[in-house]
DNA sequence: CCTTGATTCCGTAATATCCCGCCAAAATGC
DNA sequence: GCATTTTGGCGGGATATTACGGAATCAAGG
């Protein structure tokens, strides 16, 4: 995660490849906008933007990825990020995109805006998905569960007792109706909570 | 699985979704030529080949698969493909790949061929992939667990003890150096043992 | 202000499964 | 024959999974 400070000029602040540490980053410094790249271990993109919002509800946030499904961009729009720039979209529309939320608007790349316009009339949306029945908390679990972390080491991570993990776990396996950590997993990759792992392909390179 | 047997005309014999009913069949029915789509719950494609090769050494075997990474297609010429069809590939080189197979030789489709080649010289691939170092049995026990199958499950359905499932998956994971169910999972996924989940994409559909 | 609802937190208990040692016999393949 | 693989067993600790109940917190809404 890229967190950037614009006062006059553009200063990166911080850099951090683990979801909570940039959430507490995040959360510490006073920043007015924030460049958020999704896809981290621990805590995803998502997870951070619905925290960030309750607690700083005026800072501005860019996110950044190379995904860009229909679902994935809905899930980000409902947490509330202000822009969305590929990462393989040209330095030129970062730069517009920047300027534009940090003066308060919103910006989504024109394919990006494409895709979202078409989602919102689709049926298919129209239900509650299963994801979004979980609590915060319980995605938070369901991503470190995904992530190998056992239980003891979940509680360790959140700093809370073994039984409250186990509880939460409970509770979002029920939600999903999924009652094992391969489905979990699985589920976890579909709903890109966690990164898909992709095969080494060594033919196209080096 | 598509079965076709060769006699004077093409004849559709089987056709079904599971693997190991296809490996089943095939050795059931005595066959000339197998079509083998990869990919296939409960026994990939590879790991059925690997056991054909053994029993019907002088069956000829077309692979017919939607990847075509340069490791994967290694591992189904190792285990004894004649030929490989891409699914997004014309009838016409399906029709090709048919009548040079069935005649004894071998086909691969232009562009597979040319990752073929290059796979050969590359230093990448020189080193034995950990998942070769599994047996047979051991990459049919990983697949199970990565889909959802506990071990008494995966005991019933191989008509084996429960202890020796669990043996099995000690084995398998003390060679792959992987402890716990959500790595093995990822892991199955990053090397085509089970399908790489997909997210549902509504709005490129009905 | 207070209540409601949801969420989060923590606990006990019981069962099933996982995961790890150790071991050994039968089948298979070279 | 010999190495590998496959099969099976005993024991035991750690963990997962479920079910039950209770309490603190917090964000609204009446």
């Amino acid at each position: 995660a890229q967190i950037v400070r614009t006062m006059e000029d553009w200063e990166i602040v911080t850099e951090c490849g683990d979801g909570r540490r940039a959430l507490d980053e995040c959360l510490e410094s006073k920043l007015d906008l924030i460049i958020l790249d999704i896809m981290l271990p621990g805590l995803n993109g998502a997870e951070i933007l619905r925290r960030l919002r309750r607690q700083l509800p005026d800072v501005q946030v860019l996110v950044f990825s190379g995904y860009q499904d229909a679902m994935l961009l809905r899930e980000l729009v409902e947490a509330g990020a202000h822009g969305f720039i590929g990462k393989t979209a040209p330095l030129s529309e970062l730069q517009k995109g920047l300027e534009i939320v940090s003066t308060g608007g919103t910006y989504f790349s024109p394919e990006v805006a494409e895709i979202l316009r078409h989602s919102m009339f689709n049926p298919a949306f129209s239900g509650t998905p299963p994801l979004q029945r979980l609590t915060a908390r319980e995605r938070e679990i369901l991503q470190l569960i995904a992530e190998s972390n056992s239980t003891k080491e979940i509680a360790n991570i959140l700093n809370i007792s073994i039984k409250t993990a186990e509880n939460h776990r409970t509770n979002l396996m029920r939600k999903l109706d999924l009652h094992d950590i391969a489905s979990l997993t699985r589920f976890s990759i579909e709903h890109r909570i966690i990164e898909p792992p992709t095969r080494p392909h060594p033919s196209s390179g080096s």
